[in-house]
DNA sequence: TTGAAAGCGCTAACAT
DNA sequence: ATGTTAGCGCTTTCAA
């Protein structure tokens, strides 16, 4: 941009001096002072010259000059690879801007230099706190300069530690998918689940688990496998499905049930008659798109941004636990 | 957060006394000023003042006393449903980085209110300029507050303006789609593109004739269809492909190839065998996992973003016209 | 080689 | 009801 914006802003003394006012009174009108007895005059000429004079609010010398700064940290590990870190973000600034603050956004591609040099530039520019989190949920090691500030993890936690986080609730998330075939008359149900250990791994299959068994459905482990959670690995563990005699499969992902659908398409069965799935994750460009569109479970991004922003100002959590937030189901048609 | 961090961060006075130096001196170390002429001693006491007391300086500070900010803003209009913006939002901050800017980031899912209000904000933080980003390339109107300062369209442009803008190579990237099945020995190529009036539905007819004239084929409009740009556009537009005697088919993007993908392989035809494919957008969760991968066109939304800083830093742009970033080829194995 | 001092634009007592 | 003034933490002449 080559364009000259060479006109200095507008400060509040002009204004002031503009209006025939101090800049005491300015500051009072413009910030709707409770205290203020301003006159009606007076505060009609301020606000007169403010608009004639264009002016705004320096956001920075208001800050330095009150103590209290409207910053808020967000330090996302691949805010490039898929929508959910996306999620997240939305999520938090909607609920920062409610309370009047503003995203510092930092994507640092799970490199730790990066991360550092993020939350340095951060605790720099005297955010309020930072939200530290990943797109997809799991163990971390907090980063020794987040300390120095309020901080929340979000989508990811400490192991054994109290440091305040906000997580996805996965066996919540688990049993609903299960309760979902089940609901629908299903008794035997496979479940491939990923073969990567994680909070989402054992969650699920927890799961998976109690809504077996609170539907009085004996837990048979041959049902479930472990693939590779991508679509190569749902296409793969299709065979072995089709071997349990299973009239439904909990997916441990969407992806892993696109590559399901192929593999099953290929081998001329139809979902959901042959077979009923479900997935995880709610990831829109597949499961809104697969033939038939797939039901599922979301996973609450948004949520887990806006509740990590209010954990952060505030919301008090005695437990000392992560906050869980709930994985709610998304009915499509892939389940009959 | 329910920590205190009641400790005032350590100011810069506090280091200058505790290394018996002024805040002058402390200043021109912090900063590694060129003309200072500062003792080796002088300065080592500073540093390790700055060290015992954790020192960080106050950016805010320094950007009201020095009065260049080193904000730059990015409003983007869907951060939360592809990672689209997420790439934008990379690429430009790396790139602002690498210049020693930080980035304000602002979602707004297309509400003109939300875009005011970002906008707005950013101007009261003293941006040094904003990047106002779309997540797919059309025309759009620049708000007015954006003239407030300086500003680069991020794939999208302001019809019959100046308006400093940088986006996609449509045309490009239509040429090198249609040159990978050319090159693979296809001639009679059908191109399935998008219902939605718009630079990409343009561009890229524009480039397959071009690579068909390149080529010496002869343009047939029968082979242009239309269709809606999703996976149900692409799976109902492939039984009117295989009317054509088409032996390639270029989607107009991966969902698209997707949703073909489906119905070929319904009718029993392989792929590439049977019919080459070519998509564009390599949108990877999608374009990686097809059976067989998708080879496709990349739309450059990293280099949008680093661009459009670029731009804002300074890159003059002589032309008054968007500059046009290449959609590189991606190679997989739907073509044969 | 170093320090003093005047701001940057604003807020918040404290006067008047 | 409104103005004065002393900072907030830092940069930057200008002196010493």
């Amino acid at each position: 941009m080559s364009s000259e914006h060479a006109r200095q802003p507008v400060t509040m003394r002009e204004v002031a001096d503009a209006a025939g006012v101090s800049v005491a009174t300015v500051s009072h009108v413009v910030n709707n002072k409770e205290g203020a007895r301003i006159g009606e005059d007076a505060r009609q000429r301020v606000r007169d010259a403010i608009h004639e004079l264009g002016y705004r609010p320096n956001a920075l010398a208001k800050t330095l000059s009150s103590g209290t700064s409207n910053f808020i940290g967000l330090v996302a590990d691949a805010i490039a690879t898929t929508p959910f870190a996306g999620q997240i973000i939305h999520g938090a600034q909607d609920e920062a801007w409610k309370h009047g603050y503003v995203l510092l956004v930092a994507n640092t591609e799970g490199d730790p230099a990066a991360e550092d040099a993020a939350i340095t530039m951060m605790l720099e520019h005297q955010v309020r706190g930072i939200l530290y989190s990943t797109w997809f949920h799991r163990a971390v090691t907090v980063p020794e300069a987040l300390r120095e500030t309020d901080y929340v993890l979000v989508d990811c936690y400490e192991a054994g530690s109290t440091a305040p986080a906000v997580v996805p609730d996965e066996v919540q998330g688990g049993r609903t998918a299960t309760e979902l075939l089940i609901q629908a008359g299903h008794r035997t149900i496979a479940f491939i689940n990923t073969t990567s250990p994680s909070p989402a791994q054992e969650g699920r299959l927890v799961g998976y688990r109690s809504a077996l068994e609170a539907a009085a459905i004996a837990y048979d482990p041959d049902l479930v496998l472990n693939a590779p959670s991508d679509q190569e690995g749902g296409y793969a563990a299709l065979d072995h499905v089709l071997t349990l005699d299973a009239t439904a499969v909990f997916c441990h992902n969407d992806r892993m049930a696109m590559g399901l659908y192929d593999r099953a398409h290929e081998r001329g069965l139809t979902i959901p008659g042959d077979l009923a799935v479900v997935g995880f994750d709610n990831q829109e460009v597949i499961a809104a798109h697969l033939r038939p569109p797939l039901t599922t479970v979301a996973l609450p991004h948004y949520e887990l941004g806006a509740a990590g922003i209010r954990r952060l100002l505030g919301d008090p959590n005695p437990s000392g636990k992560p906050i869980l937030i709930p994985c709610p189901p998304v009915i499509r048609a892939s389940i009959a």
